[in-house]
Formats: structure tokens, sequence, C-alpha cells
DNA sequence: ATTACTAAAAAACGAGTAA
DNA sequence: TTTACTCGTTTTTTAGTAA
């Protein structure tokens, strides 16, 4: 049974109250919560216990069960991900803090093959820079990482006589709600799940009086035609 | 493929923002968020268009879908839901109103052999007469249905010379967050799902001075040992 | 590039039942 | 009353592939 329909059980267990402290859950109870029969309920039991979702006892007869910690985060996780998907359809909202990159974000947007390509994409002639934001809540990561997996507008590589310039791929976004940006994916990336590279047409930093470590909000739109 | 499951697809396409507007979900994408092979996303479409929870159409070589109002219900019921077991663990949650019923509530609750058994199970001599409260959020109405499924303390029905009296069943609950009450169930209820009957050692409508028509709030405990 | 059929494998399910 | 095993059936899944 996999952890999408897991998460589904967990959220009727916390429902119960076994989020607070262990609960009597005979499994011919939780056959109708869950809408199974008991021998199903009996299983899912297992199954959460076995995953680390529940702690589960039997006592005096019956079936006592608590959500772990584990359980719990991923209960609001889960929680996170549904209300976001009704409170921002249509877009992934990351927030995190303005950092300084190598420099080396600048020499590579600056190159005409890659610049020509964004103006494509994402409509602009970008600002030869990046602006690197770094998420520290774990929501924030595990939307990053989703979002990496996506397709995105293809920017492909090259190559000059000197050395070979790697391909990416780019989503349109917007920063503080309201400048115009695209959030970049190199495919040999130097950066983990908790790294977001900005771009745009105009300097960020300036436009939005950013300094280092300052709170930015990042919009990444997925059905921006 | 059941209700359990359609709707947490439903969730990620309104994620993708299917929820404003057709958009463009290729099978082959839709695979990785659905974190499933590209012949189930495409299977995954297809039923949740035949159960009308997304309008489906095929243009140009791609598949675009958008939910339906049955869709958007769908969703938003099943947040409710999620938020709802995170925000009130082990407690279902209804909100109605006031209402006069037959007067016969009185007559059922003041015999003895359904008192003695209400002590024993919630603690308390009730007040020869219930409250009934009429739920009109479709969300409440649901929780109402499905609590009626749960086993909750029974009550025995037992016959007099003159006719027989039916069985029940009943859990403990609070009537605006503080009133000890009961929520009573009698076996054939001449109630739907959307009524509510409310019993206490007080009388309610005196103690918290109600009429008809009030609003009022009965927190059902599930898990009061 | 797509979508979605077929066929075969894998997973999930519940009736019957023992403990 | 319970839980959870076995086992036969149904459902779900994906690889291969045609269109």
């Amino acid at each position: 049974m996999n952890r999408r329909v897991l998460r589904t059980y967990l959220i009727d267990l916390l429902k119960l109250g076994a989020g607070e402290k262990m609960i009597r859950t005979p499994t011919t109870h939780l056959s109708v919560v869950f809408g199974v029969s008991q021998q199903s309920a009996s299983r899912i039991l297992n199954e959460l216990a076995k995953e680390d979702y529940i702690f589960k006892e039997f006592r005096d007869g019956n079936i006592w069960v608590i959500l772990t910690e584990k359980g719990m985060r991923e209960v609001e996780e889960y929680m996170k991900y549904v209300v976001d998907a009704y409170e921002h359809p249509g877009t992934i909202v990351m927030e995190g803090y303005v950092e300084s990159g190598m420099g080396e974000g600048a020499y590579y947007i600056s190159k005409r093959r890659y610049q020509i390509q964004f103006k494509d994409t994402l409509g602009f002639y970008p600002y030869p820079g990046t602006l690197n934001v770094r998420l520290k809540d774990p929501y924030y990561i595990s939307q990053n990482r989703f979002l990496r997996r996506l397709p995105g507008y293809k920017i492909k590589g090259f190559r000059t006589k000197e050395r070979i310039f790697g391909g990416a791929k780019v989503f349109k976004a917007l920063v503080e709600d309201k400048i115009e940006a695209g959030v970049v994916y190199a495919e040999r990336s130097i950066h983990g799940f908790d790294v977001v590279e900005v771009i745009s047409p105009v300097y960020l930093r300036e436009a939005l009086n950013l300094k280092d470590g300052d709170k930015v909000r990042v919009s990444v739109l997925l059905n921006a035609d």
C-alpha cells in the first residue's frame, strides 16, 4: 500500500483522536471509518505500524494506537499540501532567504545562446545574474523537489571552442508577487533542493532593495501558457 | 478505483491549476505528478472523467482538463475534512439551529429504563426532553451521517405491557463547548441526517437561553473513555 | 510528441475461520 | 467479543506497443 493512500488513513486516525493519546480502535469499528472490511482495517493498521506512522499496542483484547512523530509530520505536510492546492492553485509558492552566489550565475546567464532561449521561453532577456534563494521550511524544500521533477521549458546546452555549456529547465515565476521572473534548474546543478535560482529582466537586489538574509517569496506559475 | 484515492488525484490536479481553467496535462507529465506510470495517469484521468469529477478534452495532440462543479465540491469537502481532523481531533463538531421537536423526545427520555442506561453510559440522568438541532451546512450533515455509523454506547430497547421502546445509540458531547451532553440516535429514528438530538442533565433551552432558530454548536467526544 | 489498448504481473481485498 | 491468518477473487498496475 503506497504512501498516497496510507496518508488518507492517517488522517482518519487523526480525526478519531489518535494524534494526542492512545485510543482504542477495534478493527471492527475502524472498518466503518475506513470504509473497508475488518480484515483490511487490520492489515492497514499493520502497514501503518510497519512504516512507523503509528504505534500500535494490543491491550486486553483491543488494539490501541497513537500517531508517531513521523506520522504527525506526514499528516501535517499533507494538510499543508491540500490547503496549499486550494489556496494557491496553479502556482508553487516558496519562501526563502536571499543568499550570495559564487557570481558564476552572472557568467552563464550573460551568454548570448542562453539569453535568446530565455527570451523565447520567458519573454524577457534576463539581467546577467541570478538571485539565490535558500529555503528553510521543509515544506518549501519538498515543493522545490517536486517542481524540479516537472518538465518546464527546456533550455538547450551548447558548446564553444573553449568549453561546454549544459542544458537547463526554466519556469515562469513572480518574485514578491509582482516582479516578472524565472526559476532555473541547471541540468548539472551544484545546488541541493534547498536553493532556488531566480532570474529576472531587472536586477532584483536593487528593484526590491534586497540584502543577504532578507526574506523573499517566489511564486512559480505552472500554467503560464 | 475508489473515492478515497480519486480525491487525492483531484487535489493534485487542483494544485496544477485545473480548478480555474482548462490546463494542458500530458499524461507523461502527470505521471511524475501522480507518481505512477504514464498508462496509469491516463487511466486515472479517464476514471475521474467517468465519475464526472473532471472535464477532459483532447486538443491538438494533448489532453486538457478542468475540474467540474462536482469535482470542486469534492475537493472542498475533502479539504474541510483534512483541516478539521487536524484542528478538532477526537471530536466531531457540528453547528446547527435550534428547532422545536414534537415533544415526544421528552416522553421517551423520561422512561426509567432509558434513564438508568443514560446514567451508566453518559454519567448523568438526562433532563426529560431533547434539543433538536437542525444542520444546514452539507459538511456538518456528512459529519452527522458519518457519526451515526459509529458504534457509540448502546442503549437497549425494552417493552412494557402497552408498547415497545426501541434501542438507541448515544455519544458523549458538549454543547457550546461547555455543557455536558449526549447525542442520541434512535434505532428507528424519524429524523434525517440533518437533525441531531441532544440530551443533557440540564434544561438546555434555559441554561443557554436558547430560542428556536438560535445557532448552537455540538461537539461529540469520540474518545471520552 | 502524444494517448490508451492488451496482456501479464502485482497488489489489494474480503469471506471464512482459528485462536 | 476481539485480531489476523489463509486463500481465492478482484482490482490495480505497468511494460510493450499501435495509432
